[in-house]
DNA sequence: AACCAGGAATGTA
DNA sequence: TACATTCATGGT
């Protein structure tokens, strides 16, 4: 039996119906720079780390544009090293302030007030900050609809067989972007559902007991005779 | 005690 | 374009 090969919006419905609405998933949503910070330094590494990582540049009073502007940048190391690969990720933040500092004033909002291609192309000037982080930014804290692709959504799209994990980022966002109406609180929430359902059954060892993409995940139907659940 | 986690940059062919 | 390597901490 093949499963059948499921449109993005029916499964964002599917996961939407099985884990709720996630609009207050992302921490600290409400300060842009912070989102910013958290974007860089969860990259490939738990929301544990990077979250012990924001509160101690908060509590040391340097979550702001100005005050990690000036500051040194392997006190900012130390600063962050809870959250892996620290002296790229101190680099990457440096690097992003020096762009506000050079081309836009200091002032964060005058970036995120940029038309949303033009402020993607300058995110992405920044070194540490890929299409990922871009896009979570854009989506996060600029609240604009540019997909985040990340591990799980490749993986989903496999397993779905929508299209090839190895496919290159633009062209999954595609997938995404074809299927869902262009709105940012909606990519937010799809992909925080997506990150939910990953680290609840789509990893890369799955677990598949309970999976609400059952009937359409190529993954969960290969081991479904280890559940006794015979179609 | 090996293995994994919500990436990105760089080098090579 | 495709693939390997490097960066690094913390939980299981």
């Amino acid at each position: 039996m093949i499963a059948p090969v499921p449109d993005l919006w029916s499964v964002h419905a599917r996961l939407a119906r099985c884990y709720g609405a996630q609009t207050k998933w992302w921490p600290g949503r409400e300060n842009p720079f912070e989102v910013i910070a958290g974007a860089i330094l969860t990259q490939r590494t738990t929301w544990t780390n990077a979250g012990r990582a924001i509160r101690r540049l908060r509590e040391a009073g340097v979550l702001t544009v100005d005050a990690m502007a000036a500051l040194d940048v392997d006190e900012l190391a130390e600063l962050i090293r809870p959250s892996g690969f620290y002296r790229a990720k101190a680099g990457a933040l440096k690097a992003f302030c020096d762009l506000l500092g050079r081309s836009f004033g200091g002032d964060l909002r005058r970036l995120l007030r940029l038309p949303t291609e033009a402020l993607r192309a300058q995110l992405l000037t920044v070194r540490g900050i890929g299409d990922e982080t871009a896009d979570a930014i854009l989506v996060y804290a600029a609240e604009r609809p540019s997909f985040v692709i990340d591990a799980y959504a490749r993986r989903l799209l496999g397993r779905l067989g929508i299209a090839d994990p190895n496919d290159s980022y633009r062209s999954l966002q595609g997938r995404f972007m074809d299927a869902l109406p262009r709105e940012a609180e909606l990519y937010a929430d799809a992909h925080a559902l997506i990150v939910r359902h990953g680290q609840l059954h789509c990893r890369a060892e799955p677990m598949c007991a309970g999976c609400p993409l059952r009937d359409v995940c190529a993954s969960c139907a290969a081991t479904s005779h280890v559940e006794g659940t015979k179609a």
